[in-house]
DNA sequence: TAGTGGTCTAGACCACTCG
DNA sequence: GAGTGGTCTAGACCACTAG
């Protein structure tokens, strides 16, 4: 267990091996819905560290929706509803491995193509400079839920095989680990859309069946686009999110 | 300007008086996608404050996306397709205003309704628990782009008026002042849905329409649901999201 | 190697909540 | 008033980037 190793083992930051501590205390069950977390200052005698350590470990769990803290009441672990909603970039096999599901894929083509002026606006690169297209059929449970369709921005001479997708469960993994492609960030857009007849063949439905339609621009730790994907989802599929602010700012 | 004030008469913490300063020179365009701001040392001394506070002020506009720090290399103002994609729980009025729209809001129905099974579970009351249920129509320049209908859990006695809202040009600020509503978290489930004959009527649409459909469930500070709110959105509405993280953690 | 952000500490004081 | 989280400081050292 995590709890056993020093944060030196662990090769963590020691607010990253507290809250992996604490977040192991909460999945095991010992901390549920709404519960107090023991006082700050407790944590960090507890755990020999310094109070502003044990702060950075909780401001980093609440990031991520696992925790709330309350100004002179205490921090409490957040209800279940709220924990688990933290988009990641990767999300599609993420997010479906998370809800029980077993992601899957089935690949339409793979190309290399020249940047339309479309996507070369969008991505802030010169029309025709060399992409690499990959559509693919989404699965959950082996049934098609959603097309994605990735214009790739990679390094000059980079192959994509199919084999090579198919062998690594999640695309963006494989890209990091063979091409350097390193997201950062992304932008996404969503809205309600119609199948056309590609859609409809792929995801088995009719054309004009309602679809969420997300396009989203991936961005590299330099602030480079680096992918535009468009991604359609039958009705069927739930794309979760969480908000924690207010406008004011406040929180 | 808020430049000129010190950090105790804009009865701001320190660390959000040197944001909302950064921000400023942002929004001023004196600094734009991309470039460097001065290093953490820096700001500390000219700002006269610690560099912790520096830094604080920093992660604060981090997490808004209005800039973004590289290990070794510096701090860096947001590409503009970032900035100002944070989601904020009052979105609608909020977003359209920022996207240069007129929001704007034709009341269908208030009524004071007892809650059925389905949304006692969501709201985690007792069934047949009274809400008050608001249905309007969202418009962005007088053009009808969605319905939302709200039920809302308000202490006893709250009385909501037709013109009280009209008034207010934000229900969730009306909400807050009026009635310590106070909404600190939310979650967020879209998918794709057809609209209804109510749908149609209502946003001027054939039945049957795709619609961005977007379930929300609204937090109190001590995380009770306080409001379910069912919306629905023709497809020329877009629903913007950042996302900061990889799986892994990372960043 | 110089310069940048990232982590960590120990201590002080403020602001809020609740009995 | 006691206990909690929130802000702020000054200083140290580590890790990464780039010329």
């Amino acid at each position: 267990m995590k709890k056993d190793l020093t944060p030196s083992e662990t090769q963590l930051p020691r607010y990253r091996w507290l809250a992996d501590i604490i977040r192991d205390t909460i999945d095991r069950g010992l901390l549920t819905d709404n519960q107090a977390l023991p006082p700050e200052r407790e944590l960090a005698e507890h755990y020999e560290v310094s109070r502003d350590t044990v702060r950075k470990a909780l401001r980093y769990m609440e990031e991520r929706g696992i925790i709330y803290s309350d100004h002179g009441r205490g921090t409490f672990v957040s209800p279940t509803i709220v924990r688990g909603t933290t988009r990641f970039i990767d999300s599609f096999s993420q997010d479906t491995g998370n809800r029980g599901g077993v992601p899957g894929q089935r690949i339409i083509s793979i190309e290399n193509i020249g940047a339309s002026m479309a996507i070369a606006t969008l991505l802030n690169i010169e029309s025709g400079t060399p992409l690499v297209r990959v559509r693919r059929v989404r699965l959950i449970d082996d049934v098609p839920v959603g097309v994605h369709d990735a214009h790739l921005v990679l390094p000059r001479g980079s192959r994509l095989t199919r084999s090579q997708i198919e062998r690594s469960g999640s695309l963006y993994k494989l890209l990091t680990a063979q091409y350097g492609f390193d997201p950062a960030e992304a932008v996404e857009n969503l809205c309600a859309g119609a199948a056309d007849a590609d859609d409809a063949q792929w995801l088995d439905v009719p054309v004009a069946t309602p679809l969420l339609i997300c396009e989203r621009i991936t961005l590299s730790d330099r602030r480079q686009p680096i992918e535009y994907c468009l991604m359609k989802y039958v009705s069927s599929y739930r794309y979760r999110t969480r908000i924690a602010r207010h406008s004011d700012g406040t929180r």
